[in-house]
DNA sequence: ACCTGAACACCGTTCAAGT
DNA sequence: ACCTGAACACCGTTCAAGT
């Protein structure tokens, strides 16, 4: 054993060692217990010793998101997108459920931890695999958001983020080498700036049409 | 001119007063922005004058989301329920578009105050006169969610909270009067608990099969 | 009756100082 | 190199005291 669980867990303060315990105090005590101080003293130093591991407290608290994203298993996706869709929600599902802070963290921040990308990196993949054009996808994303997933930020959001000098396309695809998905994505969807620069009122009618066709169609088919 | 705008904006602090201000406070500088010691300095009152109106700082925030969802413009909602529900839904979403902060806090706190409640009867009351049952009804409630109408709270929602001892239907449906389809649901709903309480699995899987129908239609019809 | 001052137990963050 | 003490400018909340 060269690296045993004590060692890995004890002395050297780390930055996943804050994070885990970030975590961990929050299932516990809720996001509000995550303080400076309280993680210092739960991780047996003194709080401004975090700092050398950690930017500040959102850097914390986004750090702790992405590990709880990190969580959701991902097997072998099926064939089926459908099915490969519905396996990854009720796995992002059962690990809100275990960190149920969570979820409201996300729709506030607008981080995305390399954790996150992976997962819409996966998401996109199941859907292209399964037939969608890049547009499609890129609309079906928005849709299970975080209401579905758990793991998307979106509502409203504000996707004036993305504007200034754009870096050239290659760099964008640099810079996203390991989503090629959602590089591709980034890069079609270029004309108003990488992933999240998009048309928020055309998504958000998009989604609710497809709310409103789907209640339509279950009421129609419970009254028959 | 009996009550003019200054008197009513000027000296007797009120909830009201204080609420106003937490909003047009959290509109400039985000929620955040919101405590007391600000809100007395905006108000030009001492932070501690406030607690005369107000319970805490929750009350506060959850008075001013409620402020913000009672923006909401509501005529008389059309015939077809497909059309009065998505008029309703881009009121919702413009309201919720100059007050960006709001629909992140509706999502982390589970406090329903009147506004919020006036709008979920508005709703049930179009989905009702549009054909749903009861538990359909119910079922949309949930799909609409925070997503589309920016109003309603839920994400992966423990609907543990409204155990313990039940009141009897009669006295909910007085608690309820002002809101008979909500009362309705609510005694429907009440073998586990007045509102909220419910399936959560089920919400959610219903939410998930709906979204993921509706884009595989969505898929099939570009492809083709 | 309504507002205030002072106090308590907390925050995030910086920085010079210790080892 | 890594951690700490002391300090700064903030928090929410209580309560006795002022008018």
């Amino acid at each position: 054993m060269v690296d045993s669980v004590e060692t890995r867990e004890r002395r050297p303060l780390s930055r996943e060692r804050v994070l885990r315990a970030a975590v961990e105090l929050a299932d516990r005590e809720g996001v509000e217990a995550i303080s400076l101080r309280r993680l210092g003293q739960e991780l047996g130093v003194e709080a401004m010793a975090i700092y050398r591991h950690v930017r500040d407290k959102d850097d914390i608290v986004d750090g702790a998101v992405d590990a709880v994203v990190g969580e959701i298993e991902v097997g072998e996706p099926s064939e089926d997108w459908q099915a490969a869709m519905r396996a990854l929600a009720m796995a992002a599902r059962s690990v809100m459920l275990r960190h149920r802070w969570a979820p409201a963290v996300i729709v506030t921040r607008q981080n995305v931890g390399p954790a996150m990308l992976g997962q819409i990196e996966r998401v996109l993949q199941i859907l292209r695999r399964g037939g969608f054009t890049i547009d499609a996808a890129h609309h079906a994303v928005h849709v299970l958001g975080s209401r579905i997933l758990g793991f998307t930020q979106d509502p409203f959001n504000d996707s004036a983020q993305a504007s200034g000098p754009q870096p050239p396309p290659d760099e964008v695809v640099r810079a996203f080498a390991p989503y090629p998905a959602v590089a591709e994505l980034a890069v079609a969807a270029r004309h108003d700036g990488a992933l999240g620069g998009c048309d928020d009122d055309f998504e958000f009618e998009f989604g609710l049409d497809l709310v409103l066709d789907g209640l339509d169609r279950r009421r129609a088919s419970a009254s028959d």
